[in-house]
DNA sequence: AAAAGACTAGACCGATTGGTCTAATCATGC
DNA sequence: GCATGATTAGACCAATCGGTCTAGTCTTTT
């Protein structure tokens, strides 16, 4: 049988859609609290530091979905365009399940709030994760270290404006059409 | 003698800086009035729809500076790298200028707040508009239109997601690193 | 069964939010 | 010098904000 999910997941999970949505600031407790169906004793319990914390925990499992995207894509691509294209498609589907409206998962959230540095190092911790996973896999399939970095790095580069774009246009074919922006179109 | 700004320039500076670094959400009219040295009835004397107003205005005034810096760019740029270089280490600059932390002067302000549809429009209309711009350079150089426009929304993508990185990581080397990403490395 | 700590529940708080409204002041045409 | 519309000035408002705090309910250990 499927496991009741905890009170803490439960929050992360309305927090973490609400952020995308409406941002962090633009998010209030009470909504995520009500969506979650949590009384706010509990919040401060599994989050002390309230919002943020919150915030932090949404980021942190949004960089693991993505994670699991790019498993998911690499695993049987024969090359690193392949595995990006692969990418690029299944992220088309899931903006276009998520109303082609919400933030980009992983930076939405985090340039608000009032404590700046702490959300700009989780950003970075979970940005660096993002790259470093797709880079394992460009190691993978022949390139050097810091080729693959690069690599990875100009991927996410130009997934993150593809995705902005794609929000402001309301077209995922944006998305689509990211590798043959970045390695020419096939022949 | 310099001319003294009007109480609505005044009004529009204010707002873009600060929506620039704590979001539209994330910045009370209080702080916008105080800054500006205006008073409430003023602000809703000059733009009727409060807040959502002064956010589109100050989209349109950002994306009036980017195309200026996109002009002073390609003027004299030979070719379209050129031209596209001169940009990235002008922004670059100006990245330095901002503490390396305020949001991408375009985009960071339109996904938020209530009036969600609103602000997208306003976000694709500045964005088209800066986008027309050095999509106009592109044919001047001798691309056909369609690749014209095709060579801007990729720099635009590249762009906005080299911004994003730079602020996550506070390096405007990013930036600067953007047209070899883009076109190669320079032999 | 009693004690202890983990967790839930929600009333309550001062501060701040965006917005409205009236009164005063300014500039300008007659 | 008077009248008129544009603009400024800021007191005021209900609603909401994130957060605290106390009381109560589970679960686990002994």
């Amino acid at each position: 049988m499927t496991e009741e999910p905890t009170t803490r997941d439960r929050l992360v999970l309305a927090a973490t859609r609400l952020f995308r949505q409406r941002g962090y600031d633009g998010t209030g407790l009470t909504e995520i609290l009500t969506e979650a169906g949590v009384p706010k004793g509990s919040l401060y319990h599994h989050f002390p530091d309230g919002k943020a914390d919150l915030a932090c925990a949404a980021a942190d499992w949004t960089a693991s979905e993505i994670i699991r995207v790019i498993d998911d894509s690499f695993r049987a691509a024969p090359d690193w365009r392949q595995g990006i294209t692969t990418f690029c498609y299944k992220m088309a589907k899931l903006f276009d399940i998520l109303n082609s409206a919400d933030a980009c998962p992983i930076f939405g959230l985090l340039f608000e709030g009032p404590d700046h540095d702490r959300f700009r190092a989780q950003a970075e911790r979970s940005l660096d994760r993002i790259i470093a996973a797709a880079a394992r896999y460009g190691e993978g399939l022949g390139m050097p270290p810091e080729t693959a970095q690069d690599a990875a790095e100009t991927f996410i580069i130009g997934f993150q404006g593809s995705w902005t774009l794609a929000r402001t246009r309301r077209k995922s074919d944006v998305l689509r059409g990211l590798p043959a922006r970045l390695y020419g179109p096939t022949m």
